[in-house]
DNA sequence: ATATCTATTTAGATTAGTCTAAAAATATAT
DNA sequence: ATATATTTTTAGACTAATCTAAATAGATAT
């Protein structure tokens, strides 16, 4: 049996390995995890006991098949939640990754295989992230961040880096949602901010906000 | 901060105490929880510490307001979710309990609130009970147990006591839910079965039945 | 009223997850 | 190449919830 501490472990791991391609240190999933060092490193060798991950003591530790599997399912958990609080409850896209923490650990196959019939089989969360289809299948958009999109060209937003909700209400206070066009009219060198055109409004946003929206192409 | 162990007993000295009115005993708790004596005994005092519960050495526990209005709540989300996976998910009435047993320790008024709104403000959950609306108010409904009842009236199902998969499995196989008209017919003394009138067909119930399904006269 | 039985509590140990502080390994700088 | 700094691990301790086994209180029976 798993647990939820585990379980938490294993979704960040696989974050902060870039969907579970790269090595991670315990430092960074202790960072990540808002806990010590030590207490990383104790779990990182718990979850190699169990074979969720490989590790090699100062290397870090990377997800097995296994981890991936759970990593992803979780994730899916998430997602689908997410799409159930804003779509169905009427919550905005700005409260709910909190509430999705919770909820993701509910444990019931069943449950989520229904869930996800009665919201349509969403492929998106409200924040733009593929939701992984039963299978665990999901297709990654090609989006580029907002700090490297060309000036001169029109994109429509497609997703968020950073989900907090601090970050989210930004963008709500600015009008900017998922599908909305942005026109990148210049980008200042000194600050690296940018100069946009959104709703046929000019605004200029900092490098942070830039580097946390993601854009695709019309 | 309340833990979800907390949580779980609180609820369970609620239900054990009738409603919140009797003392627990702490064996009663304890084999409620399948759990020893002794990890009752620390629970409680545990709970008495936090003011949950006033506790006697050798006497039990009973739930203080603060206590009640904790078990009331945890209620409350019990069987918001259960009409929520019923009638929105499908799932039939004999799989929700361990579900909502998950989905109960939620954390978050919002969320409740605004499921109670989706759901249109149920009043009972599918098995019956009655759903404390957001201030903790409920009312019980006058109901006996079959066992109770008199020999040539006609009543209408109105809930279960108890609400085990096997037993609703019981019902769903003899087309009994809540609604459905039994009249009753004969009472056996030898073993205390009873002979009923259900859609139009009789059928013998033993004593265990009829003390687990409750009926309101029509 | 005393012995017996049962219910309850206490004492001490265990596990999961965490922490601090010290030790060891690796990386960096001169 | 050696010293220094940083990262990572280890050792030992702590809390929550649990357990077993022993001790104690209360109830029951003669």
């Amino acid at each position: 049996m798993i647990t939820l501490t585990e379980e938490n472990y294993i979704k960040t791991i696989y974050h902060l390995s870039k969907h579970g391609k790269e090595m991670v240190s315990t430092n960074a999933l202790a960072e990540a995890m808002s806990t010590k060092a030590s207490s990383a490193t104790d779990m990182v060798k718990k979850l190699a006991d169990k074979s969720y991950v490989d590790y090699k003591k100062y290397q870090g530790a990377i997800l097995t098949d296994a981890g991936n599997k759970i990593a992803i399912n979780v994730i899916r958990k998430h997602r689908l939640w997410e799409v159930f609080l804003v779509d169905k409850l009427c919550f905005s896209w700005d409260e709910v990754h909190e509430l999705a923490e919770q909820l993701e650990h509910i444990k019931s196959q069943k449950l989520i295989d229904k869930l996800d019939a009665f919201l349509g089989y969403p492929t998106h969360d409200p924040h733009g992230d593929p939701i992984p289809d039963k299978h665990g299948d999901f297709t990654l958009v090609d989006k580029i961040m907002l700090a490297q999109a060309q000036i001169g060209e029109t994109y429509s937003c497609v997703g968020v880096n950073d989900s907090s909700s601090e970050f989210l209400q930004y963008l709500n206070n600015n009008k900017i949602e998922l599908g909305t066009k942005i026109e990148v009219l210049y980008k200042e060198v000194f600050d690296s901010s940018i100069k946009i055109k959104v709703n046929g409004l000019e605004m200029t946003v900092s490098n942070s906000v830039a580097q946390n929206l993601y854009l695709q192409k019309v």
